[in-house]
DNA sequence: ATACTATGTGTATAGTTAACACTAAGCAAG
DNA sequence: CTTGCTTAGTGTTAACTATACACATAGTAT
């Protein structure tokens, strides 16, 4: 990290002055997440704020966004797309810095172990409608990764990164309905999941207090174009 | 611009080490064309390239894209719209750049007098389908400008912008098909565009030796999502 | 007056979306 | 073992939208 590896003729871009930032999804208790930092320093120290860093000389902007999930949550292979990229000369008090905002959907938060890195007070899962005012332009990155979901939602198969493996058609209606915030005929629901012919079934929930439902898994996982709705 | 108005504390970013690359397209003699320059100097001298430039620390990305726009065109307030960051480490090969793009879309390409800046040795338009391989990765650009021009087309009133103040609705029709090359009905096609509610009449064709069009002009040239085709 | 060229117009069919209510399966409690 | 509770699972109809398709019209030029 950031030592001092190698420092060829553009020394003084050893580190760029453009940085990504990360809105991490996922659905946790039937609320749709975001994952969240507490500043430890300088210009919000206290603040809340979206997870990111600045971006290195020798990596990808993509691999850096993939660094700093790595980083925070320990995963190594979730969905990540980039967004849009924040350039106001002041969006960061300090120093001029550019920042590439990306989305990643997290599939099962229950299971990660979140570790706040040193620059960091703390960093945890917060739902978004209880989000307060965050540091920077954050609260305007976050709006605009919440559309891209939904949009995403809409015309294509993305939400197969916000499921378990295993998982039954009302779970995944549910996950619709959270994030697009309305509520979903079941019938029609159905008919058209099947028509997509995206999902295959994959045996029978177990230690339910009431009928159990089938479980379907996606064929693959891969972003597909797509009318869902 | 770009004198030495100020040099705050961080001097050291004077240029920052990010870049807008533009794609500017504009309908010519029935095509889709793309502004194109030849390169002067150093990696890829002679080749052709998007046109673009560097950053400046005290101008914002989206101001960037704007002023470069003007200083090869001339032109102030046309459509931009922000693409994708392009960030491989070695996508520049003499120094880590990442680049930010831009689509812009220009309406009356014959009334405007391209501008050489000192960097480049020519600029000029370029049918899409002829344009051989460019420096850096701005093919790639190329193709993700065009797919985003392709789908706006589809779900947005974005041809607005494409068109000159009136126009005859063959004439927008045409648009569209060059661009999704592909025929269009055209009695399909007009009671689309006419239940959308997005133009009013305006005045009649002259000079012609046919029929002439009854001509038409946008309510509004602001950015709207509606279902085109 | 005739030929030429691009404009402008309506209908019928197929396909898609939207609205809607009851039965089934499993578990728990009495 | 019967009843109640909870969530799963299933079809049909009507409204709307998209598609396919052909001929008359208005102006210019010869």
């Amino acid at each position: 990290m950031g030592k001092k590896e190698k420092k060829p003729e553009f020394e003084k871009y050893e580190y760029s002055a453009a940085a990504v930032d990360l809105v991490i999804f996922a659905i946790i208790n039937g609320e749709l997440n975001a994952l969240l930092i507490k500043m430890k320093y300088k210009p919000f120290k206290g603040e809340l704020a979206l997870p990111g860093g600045r971006i290195r000389v020798y990596e990808s902007v993509n691999e850096c966004a993939k660094r700093e999930i790595r980083e925070k949550t320990g995963i190594n292979n979730i969905y990540t797309e980039q967004l849009y990229s924040f350039g106001d000369v002041k969006r960061d008090p300090s120093v001029r810095i550019i920042s590439v905002s990306y989305l990643a959907l997290i599939d099962n938060a229950d299971n990660i172990k979140l570790k706040a890195t040193e620059k960091y007070e703390k960093i945890y899962w917060m739902p978004i409608n209880k989000v307060p005012k965050l540091a920077y332009d954050h609260n305007e990155i976050l709006k605009y990764a919440l559309s891209r979901l939904k949009s995403k939602l809409i015309y294509t198969n993305i939400v197969c990164n916000l499921l378990p493996k295993k998982f039954g058609l009302s779970e995944m209606q549910k996950v619709h309905e959270i994030i697009l915030n309305k509520k979903l005929d079941k019938r029609n629901f159905r008919k058209k999941v099947f028509s997509l012919n995206l999902i295959k079934e994959a045996g029978r929930e177990e230690g339910v207090p009431h009928r159990p439902s089938k479980l379907y898994s996606f064929k693959t996982k891969k972003l597909m174009i797509v009318e869902m709705f």
